[in-house]
DNA sequence: GGCGACTCTTGATATTTATCAATCACGTGA
DNA sequence: TCACGTGATTGATAAATATCAAGAGTCGCC
């Protein structure tokens, strides 16, 4: 029930420059809450009651039909999700379940709509938030409307390297059968795919991913920033 | 060159609330003009130097990479697109040609961005509309990740009957290789995805699409509207 | 009317991806 | 330590989708 006033949410893009009193109101309605792994935040098709951040841990975005589903993105701290929902005040087009033991901060929809109206610089932070998230998913679309699925995973690795400060090695972020879904493939496809990039140089030890000739993966994966720059 | 005053523009959404003096002097830099069949009117990867306004004819957005080329949406009057490239002032993620004969009318995004800082109402305009965008990407995305190609005709068929009053024949809204590209397939499986939908009551003549069960469709297609509705 | 360019369709085949079943590897807790 | 559950892998097979190569229809145009 704590004020969610540590590190980190003020500093947020989204609620950066908007004013203190704005600030505060928001605030004042919201609350923090732990939550153990697993569990499932919001269903999709609910109403958007809460605008959701994410300050520790990491959320799954997913969504399911007629029986199956599919992983759509990982959110990491500390950042929103199902911002659009909220703004539109229309239901959840996805679910979101924690991954790990996670800190959550909520605020109502309704709250954020209200300051949104009253403050132009959370106005503003707010359709650079969404225009980017909107960006993101048509990157995303691109992904796997253009690409292979052997392309999708070298691409995916490469991406994920840089993140991962940019080295030879580095650590898949999530489990395989997760990764799997989030490429849009199935897991024992993604354990394939894994062997079938080992001529471009790649070797796998359980989560620890190794590129051993960065020039030769690019060659194959052709990444390219309309498509793997998430910042752009 | 004239200013585009005429029948639209300003009861678009986007401009619908905005004070007639920031409408005007959007509309300053604003220009309009006719384009032919199959025009590139935006190159993926360019600077986004203006909003565009569909106002008549139809524009379809595209992406490429590595040789291939997939549609991803066709924009019909009366709207804008690229909207977010312009907000963030970032490069186009997609191509844009038209399909038809259009008339177009081009903001500087330069404008818009300072309009947008301006004024409040169109700002909440902005954010709607991106908001919704955003939503329909996702549900692109979710079309594709948890359908068959066949399911995903199937529920496309059901999209465009409500589109067209929602009687029991219709016209497909574009080629059929546009289709295929939008539906993530090639032409030829196109064809046998048609044929496949035979026994669910389709009936194909050129252009001409005929339901003869609409509920052995949809019982087939089980549309959902976290997935289907345009509106939503 | 008939040529040419084009889309659409069809068939044969290849590739990609999914499914099913079994096994392996690893970590947890009794 | 050993069973157990879980995720990962592997192999065999099936299904979905793409590719290649004709052919058939359509449309505009001379």
């Amino acid at each position: 029930m704590a004020v969610p006033d540590g590190p980190g949410i003020r500093e947020l893009e989204l609620f950066r420059d908007m004013t203190d009193e704005h600030f505060v109101t928001l605030m004042r309605g919201a609350y923090v809450q732990n939550f153990p792994p697993q569990i499932e935040l919001i269903t999709e098709g609910e109403p958007s009651d809460f605008l959701h951040i994410v300050l520790s841990g990491a959320v799954d975005l997913f969504a399911g039909w007629n029986g199956r589903e599919t992983s759509m993105a990982t959110v990491r701290p500390i950042s929103t999700f199902i911002l659009a929902a909220t703004i539109r005040d229309a239901p959840y087009l996805m679910s979101a379940r924690t991954l790990e033991k996670s800190r959550i901060a909520l605020i109502p929809s309704e709250d954020v709509r209200a300051i949104f109206a009253a403050d132009s610089a959370f106005a503003r932070a707010i359709v650079a938030e969404l225009a980017q998230c909107y960006r993101s998913v048509i990157k995303a679309q691109k992904d796997i409307k253009l690409r292979t699925s052997l392309e999708r995973l070298a691409n995916f690795l490469l991406r994920q390297q840089k993140r991962a400060s940019g080295g030879a090695e580095f650590d898949l972020p999530f489990e395989k059968r997760r990764l799997a879904s989030v490429l849009g493939m199935t897991p024992e496809n993604l354990s394939r795919a894994f062997k079938g990039l080992q001529p471009y140089g790649i070797e796998v030890d359980g989560t620890r991913i190794r590129i051993r000739d960065q020039a030769l993966l690019e060659r194959f994966a052709k990444p390219s920033p309309l498509i793997d720059d998430h910042a752009s």
